[in-house]
DNA sequence: TGCCAGGTGATCG
DNA sequence: CGATCACATGGC
C-alpha cells in the first residue's frame, strides 16, 4: 500500500490533536499510531518524532486533503509564544498540549458530532458516531420503504444508500463507513436512529438535516444557531471547528471548570469568562480553548 | 449505585 | 431576561 511521510514537523503531536476533544472518528490502534475517516477517506497516521506517515496516501494526496486537514500551514509555535505572553496558566496548557492543531474538519459532520455531544461523555460519543454512520450505511434511502427488521443488509440492487460517497463500500458493520449526508438523514424519522442509540438528541439530528437539506450549510453563526440542538456552546464548536472560526470560544464543563479553578471565576459566570476570553485572547480564542481544554482534563 | 457527561429547549416568575 | 427542569443513555 503507498504511503506517505512528510518530516521536519514542529510543534505537531497525533497524541495532542486527537485527544483535544475536537474529534471523534480517531482510534489509536498503537503508540503514536491513528486509524480513522476523514474527508470520505478510511487512511492510518503514524508518527516517530518528528515525521509523519499517512497510508494509503500519495503525495498529491496528501498536499491537498491531509495538509489542509491537519492545519500544517499555520504557525502554531507563533500562536503560543503570544498565548503562552498571556498568563502562566495559558503558557503552562500550551506546554502540555504543544502539538494541538485545530483540523479542518467537514462541516456537516462537525454540525451533527457536536449535536451529539450535549450532555454526554466523549467515550459515548464515539459510540454514537459510530453506529449512525455505520447504520446509515446498512440503511436504504427514502423514509417511506424502510427496511423491516431482519432485512439489515439485504439492499436491492441499485438501490442507493446513505452514505455520501461510495469510495469505502464495505459490508454493514465495516467499522470505517462514511458519514452520512444531510439530505440523507433529512428521510428519516427520529425513530430509525434508534440502533445509533443518541437518546434525545434523535430528533435534532433530524431536524437539523431537515434544516440543511432544505436551507443548506449555515454560513453565519445566527444561522449556525438557528439549528436545532444547537445552542452557545455547541455553536461555538461548529464555528472553530468547522468553520475556520478562530476567535470562538466554547465554554464547556472543562472551561468552565478551568477558568474556576485557575482562574478563579465563580463556576457560574460564564459570561464573565466569555468576556475575558474575547478580551485576553482576542482572535486566537479557539486555540487558548483548546489548549485549556486538553490541559484540564489532563489534571 | 448513583452521579455525571464538551447543553439545549421549554416553561415560568 | 434569569432560573429551573426534563431529557436518553451508559461510562465510571
Amino acid at each position: 500500500m503507498n504511503s506517505y511521510t512528510i518530516r521536519n514537523l514542529k510543534d505537531f503531536q497525533l497524541d495532542h490533536i486527537f485527544d483535544c476533544g475536537q474529534c471523534f472518528r480517531w482510534n489509536k490502534t498503537g503508540p503514536g499510531i491513528y486509524s480513522g475517516m476523514a474527508m470520505g477517506r478510511r487512511v492510518t497516521m503514524e508518527q516517530r518524532g518528528d515525521s509523519l506517515t499517512v497510508t494509503p496516501c500519495t503525495k498529491e494526496e496528501f498536499d491537498t486533503i491531509w495538509r489542509p486537514y491537519l492545519d500544517l500551514d499555520r504557525d502554531y509555535g507563533r500562536i503560543k509564544e503570544i498565548l503562552s505572553e498571556k498568563d502562566p496558566v495559558m503558557a503552562r496548557a500550551c506546554e502540555w498540549g504543544s502539538g494541538i492543531r485545530i483540523l479542518r474538519q467537514d462541516l456537516w459532520e462537525v454540525i451533527v458530532s457536536f449535536i451529539i455531544s450535549q450532555n454526554n461523555n466523549i467515550p459515548r460519543i464515539k459510540g454514537c458516531i459510530e453506529r449512525l454512520c455505520r447504520l446509515a450505511e446498512a440503511a436504504p434511502e427514502g423514509g417511506e420503504n424502510r427496511r423491516a427488521p431482519g432485512q439489515a443488509g439485504q439492499r436491492a440492487p441499485g438501490q442507493e444508500c446513505l452514505r455520501a460517497s461510495g469510495q469505502n463500500a464495505g459490508p454493514a458493520g465495516d467499522q470505517y463507513a462514511d458519514f452520512p449526508s444531510a439530505r440523507a438523514l433529512a428521510a428519516l424519522e427520529p425513530e430509525d436512529l434508534a440502533p445509533a442509540r443518541l437518546g434525545y438528541r434523535a430528533r435534532y439530528v433530524i431536524e437539523t438535516a431537515r434544516q440543511v437539506a432544505e436551507q443548506g450549510l449555515p454560513q453565519t453563526a445566527e444561522q449556525v444557531l438557528s439549528l436545532s440542538g444547537v445552542g452557545p456552546k455547541v455553536a461555538n464548536c461548529i464555528l472553530l471547528f468547522g468553520m475556520k472560526r478562530y476567535d470562538s470560544f466554547p465554554i464547556d464543563v472543562w472551561v468552565r471548570r478551568v477558568m474556576h479553578e485557575l482562574y478563579g471565576f465563580r463556576e457560574e459566570d460564564v459570561k464573565g469568562m466569555k468576556a475575558f476570553a474575547t478580551a485576553e485572547f482576542g482572535e486566537f480564542g479557539g486555540f487558548a480553548q483548546q489548549y485549556l481544554f486538553y490541559y484540564m482534563r489532563s489534571l
